[in-house]
DNA sequence: TTCCATGCAAATCGTTTGCATAAAC
DNA sequence: GTTTATGCAAACGATTTGCATGGAA
């Protein structure tokens, strides 16, 4: 199971140098034109084993298909609602504190690179 | 547009004293057991006018479909990556601070319910 | 009586799956 | 030679849409 193979290797390496958190769309048309006999189910397959290996993040959002980001160094997501955009941003969350409270409110165990803000994008806002 | 409509006071209603984020499909039920006529439809369209009113909140997770929330007093969000359930926290963010971080870096102005954190909860780290 | 929301079924989008073939080990 | 990943097409789940009808103003 997870063999090596190529494609996933074009595909790991395509993400990795996307700074724009591509779909799978994206993604697929960017490796199918160095590779024109990949199929969509490879990429899609492949983009969720690198996910499982967390050598990838997938953000989902609320409007469109999910995306994917490849975190070079550590940084968060600000989502725009309107039109599912991505931006990165760095802040320092005091994680441990974070951690800790949201762990006794909800059990849940947080991942560092785990942080989503949502609101409303430069471009967006001027459209309304 | 957006008139008066029964059905639409039923789902939020429905909304407004579930607390547990339900699905589309577990509000369609409910509302259904109340007025065994109302269609699907009308459930996704009556939700979508709700989230554009800001009535109701849209929680998209990784795992599975959208789920709803009715904000009775402001807390933020902790969703498992795994079974796609969310939880409930509250948490002081220092919002002024980080929403000035967040507009000068992105140009993203977030809402004050919109902080998202992603983990793993204890039922599904006791499955693995 | 005009207009908008509904119910139904069909369509859509993003993603996953079954299966025969090809590539990796 | 056996196993695992691929490509293709078909299936899938969640959500949206077109259209004829019913309810609200």
């Amino acid at each position: 199971m997870n063999n090596y193979s190529r494609q996933r290797e074009l595909i790991l390496e395509e993400i990795r140098h996307t700074r724009t958190h591509p779909t799978a769309e994206e993604i697929y048309q960017k490796v199918n034109q160095k590779d024109p006999k990949i199929s969509k189910s490879t990429v899609y397959r492949n983009i969720n084993i690198l996910v499982e290996q967390k050598a990838i993040i997938k953000i989902t959002v609320p409007e469109g298909p999910d995306r994917f980001d490849y975190l070079h160094q550590p940084h968060h997501h600000a989502i725009c609602e309107e039109c599912g955009k991505v931006f990165d941003f760095e802040y320092s969350f005091p994680m441990k504190k974070l951690t800790k409270t949201i762990q006794e409110q909800t059990g849940v165990i947080v991942n560092q690179d785990g942080i989503t803000i949502h609101g409303i994008c430069t471009q967006c806002i001027s459209k309304q």
